[in-house]
DNA sequence: CTGTTAGCGCGTTCAA
DNA sequence: TTGAACGCGCTAACAG
């Protein structure tokens, strides 16, 4: 009876072990054993929870989370809905939101929108049919009436970086206003004047918008500066390049110093594959300031100048609050913003009184093939 | 009676729409509603098929997937264990494992071991207990006990990038020792001479030791030539900048051109910062080929040269392997190894009669200030 | 063609 | 303290 349990009784197929097993190679019932798995030890007799813990490492049982979770809805499970897993943002929230749901005993089931709408509901329908307990949400902010029933509903939702019209879902993000403002004071403090933000198409995405609120508002206590949102799209191959040059042009009669701010890391690299393109280089004929921390900045020339989110700890503290939602936490909406962190390199160093102006950016420009050429190209 | 299936009945929590539920407003029986969604329509009449149908769409309903793989096994959950998700080679396969698994109608759940034993076991324990289907692996290849019961359960695991000892998993990764000849041969043709493999430690990690194959192989039939291998510990930092002057002080009389290949993108990173702390240009100084593709690579002074892996390829492929094992197919253990692509960039290509030799390079590096201050760290 | 019945592995009453 | 019995939502035999 001893030799009994043995783990591959006949075909190939792991055979599971169940609760019904070691209740009965431990001679109790089902019960105390589920008891025992629940922590309820001051429901049993020492001598019972001895012989259960044997039985259960000896069989080497793990409890099924699925039938667990059929019962009480308890399933320990979380979805993410990442808009763009090549994104290095995504990537890097995502490694915080793993770690804490790996702290709490959570599992993360993970699902790439590619910012497809399509892709986003039936990766909402593939969540649900899993009965997730909650779900971290980052994504295109376009057809939310399947978020707004979740809301309804008063399901645990948690957003990352976007707010999501009509949803009063809790936020976890940067804070953007004062990212934005942040990263504009210091580009001004380094005596620029001609300052163009680039971004991804605003359409709502409330993140966008913050960081150029913030941008727009450091921009007027200077007067004399000019300021300018200019938006790429980029799954346009080269669609940057002729951005830039078409800003150049427009800025040619300025006497102010140039520099770019871009909207976030994806932005950042295809303003720097650009601005090779066109044989411009930073900080000499025009300033650089990016969003997003990346492990490339340091290395450009001499260092792209950085905005740093404290991406682990945004996944992290996602988490955490989805947990408090989840464990029937009722107040109301709440939004966690964190501080971004300028990191200072030579992209946005010039000096105070460097030589190239927004005339001589232009002239340079032209001169150089403008139409980027074989741009690697990384959708939005 | 038509009104009667409001979503929310009364608490906050959404109710789940169930098959009696849909069984009973159809006027069916469960069996029949299982039987459609199972598509056995043929045993259907025409008139319950729709009356099903509607009532379903009525009532949103949709199946619970708990319940299901409770059932038959069929849970459509495949578990990914991922080395390291800052890994940029990881987040790259993952993204072409999620497509095929969406496409596939699998979900995929996540998780980050951060290169850590105990938080693998416990990983493999938590899919374990979601009733995985298969299993995608990436990790080190120590302690691999518990992988080797799976062996012998005859259950579905594909190994990613690397093989582990003892195991007869199905592999999807890199030819990696044509990949080493590849780049190795590049090299050598652009008159490098003395070429060092820069690589994490090779401890029984399949890959790394196939492109050291690799290498060695392509050096050796080019006489005169000298070759070796240098291992960095990543998480040391400063340490590559070490080595690389170690290097560099060692082949200080030869007269031949110098050049490196870095073993992966990680260790690309850091061998680009370190070489800028020491003041030292490609090609100029030293010839640089770094394995991995990275958005960055063509963005790094005249560009890196790379060797890409088919990453999404990869994953999409290690996918379907799997799936063709969870329904059945039992043929021996097989090994996909996909090939390398050689990205031509500045970085190797110094012309056929560039200045600088070896002796220049130890003398220069010497003069700078050696050890790499506040290098970036990125942990392996 | 269709419905009835019996579990899947577990948690949770309710008695003993 | 312990155990028997029921049900979670679903699928699969087995009848009709």
């Amino acid at each position: 009876m001893r030799q009994n349990h043995s783990k591959l009784p006949a075909g190939g197929g792991t055979e599971r072990v169940t609760i019904a097993q070691v209740a009965r190679e431990a001679g109790v019932s089902k019960t105390s054993v589920s008891r025992f798995l629940g922590g309820e030890f001051d429901a049993l007799s020492v001598h019972l929870r001895e012989q259960i813990d044997k039985t259960i490492t000896r069989l080497g049982y793990h409890p099924s989370q699925m039938a667990r979770g059929l019962k009480g809805g308890r399933t320990r499970l979380i979805g993410m809905l990442v808009a763009d897993i090549l994104n290095p943002y995504s990537v890097a929230v995502l490694h915080g939101a793993e770690a804490a749901c790996q702290k709490y005993g959570y599992t993360l089931m993970l699902c790439n929108t590619g910012n497809d709408e399509k892709r986003e509901q039936l990766s909402l329908a593939a969540l649900h049919s899993y009965s997730v307990e909650g779900l971290l949400f980052n994504t295109q902010g376009r057809n939310v009436t399947p978020l707004r029933e979740l809301g309804q509903a008063a399901f645990p939702v948690v957003l990352l970086d976007r707010r999501i019209e009509g949803c009063d879902f809790d936020l976890v993000g940067l804070d953007n206003i004062g990212a934005g403002q942040l990263a504009t004071r210091h580009l001004l403090e380094q005596g620029y004047t001609d300052i163009a933000l680039v971004v991804q198409p605003l359409y709502g995405v409330s993140s966008r918008q913050g960081r150029q609120n913030g941008f727009l508002q450091a921009m007027a206590t200077q007067p004399g500066s000019h300021g300018e949102t200019l938006e790429v799209h980029l799954d346009q191959p080269g669609h940057v390049a002729v951005v830039l040059q078409e800003f150049f042009q427009r800025r040619r009669h300025s006497k102010g110093r140039m520099a770019l701010l871009a909207g976030n890391g994806m932005v950042s690299l295809q303003i720097a594959l650009a601005l090779r393109s066109m044989k411009l280089k930073f900080p000499e004929d025009i300033g650089l300031l990016c969003f997003d921390e990346l492990t490339w900045s340091p290395l450009v020339d001499c260092g792209i100048s950085t905005i740093e989110q404290p991406t682990y700890e945004i996944g992290f503290t996602a988490i955490e609050r989805l947990l408090a939602r989840i464990n029937g936490e009722r107040s109301v909406r709440m939004e966690i913003l964190l501080d971004g962190k300028l990191i200072k390199r030579g992209s946005s160093m010039a000096g105070n009184d460097s030589t190239a102006h927004s005339s001589d950016v232009a002239k340079k420009s032209r001169a150089a093939n403008s139409f980027a050429p074989s741009v690697q190209q990384t959708p939005v």
